[in-house]
RNA sequence: GUGGGUAUAGCUCAGCUGGUUAGAGUGCCAGGUUGUGGCCCUGGAGGUCGUGGGUUCGAACCCCAUUAUCCACCCCA
């Protein structure tokens, strides 16, 4: 306990007993994207902090109190990615690839950061995988967003996720929509919680899933998003609904979903598991057709998602879902005397050069203790090679689970053949 | 940022209403066989009881602060 110090708070280490489980997942994901058309996306880590103030929101609690931001040695501000869509927006814009031929597709897995209290589900720095569609309006395009999330979470093995989906509307309905919200609100200020009242200046679509018991009485009257959405957006959001049913996709309607990142337009979704603690969102996503503007660019619509890799991998803990171990080594070589070590030494180079798994003993331990260490790296095969061995150029592969030997010489091509036709 | 729980060995945890040399299991190292792991037996290393104050003759235990961690709110992946 005397340690220098710990890993920051907020953050984790993913060891060897966990680490095979994110490269089974992530292999997983970016096979399920790439199957859809999508190619991979690496941005920085860290952008211009005004890439983030300006497209994810400077009232936004993610812009507002959450980003790890510094002034670096060239006294320029920089910011740690709180998310990914903004970097990749801009990558597309400052890469011309949005002048191309559209509509473009993009998937990234990335760590980003976030300076919040963590608990379940939420660290400081977090992994998402995200995929983003540019240059399509199409309600189409929503349901093949959609379409990604939804098999990568079955073709997992998930099965309690829920999918919900909203429509916020256009900027255009939604300043009608709050218009009509705040007058409603302000006949009931005085029944409503502290942060509501905040809200209520900020950003009034956010009671509508608060919490609190008297908040959620009186937003149960409040009017709907649904309602005020114009004549195109509503047509929208009725014709991804029907999309969805067609492509055999379960959803329900939540008219409280709102997205707390300004760009979002339009359809909004999450995916909920309710076994993960209280951030059940697995995935969370929607359309933000203003984005590319905000960014300097031409209108470009465009729809995406978040994918939470931690949340993902505690949802599939839970649900008891198997991943698949690594391979262990197939030899451990344990020697005796000088000369044997020598000939362990070059047999496990020239065995691993082939293709081997092999380990041997490089601590010049007893016997004794190299077997008892071969055990626990979970070795198939074990190879004792002292003066008798040595003598011969014959040893005996032992087979670690029922200890069974066959004779073999000590050639690397002929253990490597052995220890094929052994392991199969 | 707000609220609650927790903090003793690498890990999981005991430790009585404060009482003198702080324990177990597991893991690690070694021995029991200078040529065979797992099981068993024996021994060893490893802890300023998160940190700093306070109360007391005496604090792992009580009080305060602080940090970390877990959970929830907020917010989001």
């Amino acid at each position: 306990m005397a340690l220098l110090t710990n890993s920051p708070r907020g953050t984790q280490d993913v060891l060897g007993d966990e680490s095979y489980k994110w490269r089974y997942v992530e292999s997983r994901l970016a096979e399920v994207c790439e199957r859809f058309g999508y190619r991979e996306a690496r941005v920085p880590t860290f952008e211009h902090t005004e890439l983030f103030t300006r497209g994810v929101g400077d009232t936004t609690d993610v812009v507002g109190k959450e980003m790890y931001t510094m002034i670096d040695k060239g006294g320029r501000s920089i910011t740690l990615r709180p998310e990914g869509t903004s970097g990749v927006a801009r990558a597309f814009l400052q890469n011309g690839i949005l002048s191309g031929a559209l509509p473009a597709r993009a998937y990234y897995i990335m760590s980003c950061f976030r300076y919040e209290k963590p608990q379940a589900g939420r660290l400081r720095e977090f992994h998402q995988l995200g995929i983003e569609l540019f240059g399509a309006d199409s309600p189409d395009t929503d349901c093949e967003v959609i379409r990604v999330a939804n098999t990568i979470i079955t073709e997992l093995g998930i099965r309690n996720v829920r999918l919900e989906i909203n429509s916020i509307g256009c900027p255009e309905c939604r300043a009608r929509y709050r218009k009509a919200l705040m007058a409603f609100f302000e006949n009931h200020k005085s029944e409503l919680c502290g942060t509501c009242l905040e809200r209520f200046e900020r950003n009034p679509m956010r009671i509508l899933d608060c919490k609190s018991p008297g908040c959620q009485a009186i937003a149960a009257a409040a009017p709907l998003m649904l309602d005020y959405l114009c004549g195109d957006c509503r047509e929208h959001f009725s014709q991804v609904g029907m999309l969805l049913k067609t492509a055999g996709i379960a959803y329900e309607i939540n008219p409280r979903i709102v997205r707390g990142l300004d760009y979002y337009t339009r359809t909004v979704f999450e995916f909920i598991h309710d076994a993960a603690g209280a951030q059940g969102t697995v995935c969370g996503g929607g359309r933000y057709d203003g984005l590319v503007e905000l960014l300097g660019g031409s209108s470009v619509p465009a729809v995406g998602f978040g994918m939470g890799i931690e949340r993902l991998l505690s949802v599939l803990d839970a649900e008891g879902v198997p991943i698949p171990e690594p391979e262990p080594p197939a030899l451990f070589i344990a020697y005796l005397g000088d000369k044997g070590k020598a000939i362990a030494r070059s047999l496990s180079f020239e065995l691993v050069g082939a293709g081997v798994r092999a380990l041997y003993d490089l601590c010049g331990r007893s016997l004794k203790a190299q077997l008892k260490y071969a055990d626990k790296t979970g070795a198939r095969m074990l190879l004792v090679i002292g003066d008798d061995e040595v003598e011969c150029g014959e040893g005996r592969l032992k087979d670690m689970r029922d200890g069974t030997e066959t004779p073999v010489s000590l050639d690397c091509v002929r253990l490597t053949a052995a220890l094929s036709k052994l392991l199969g």
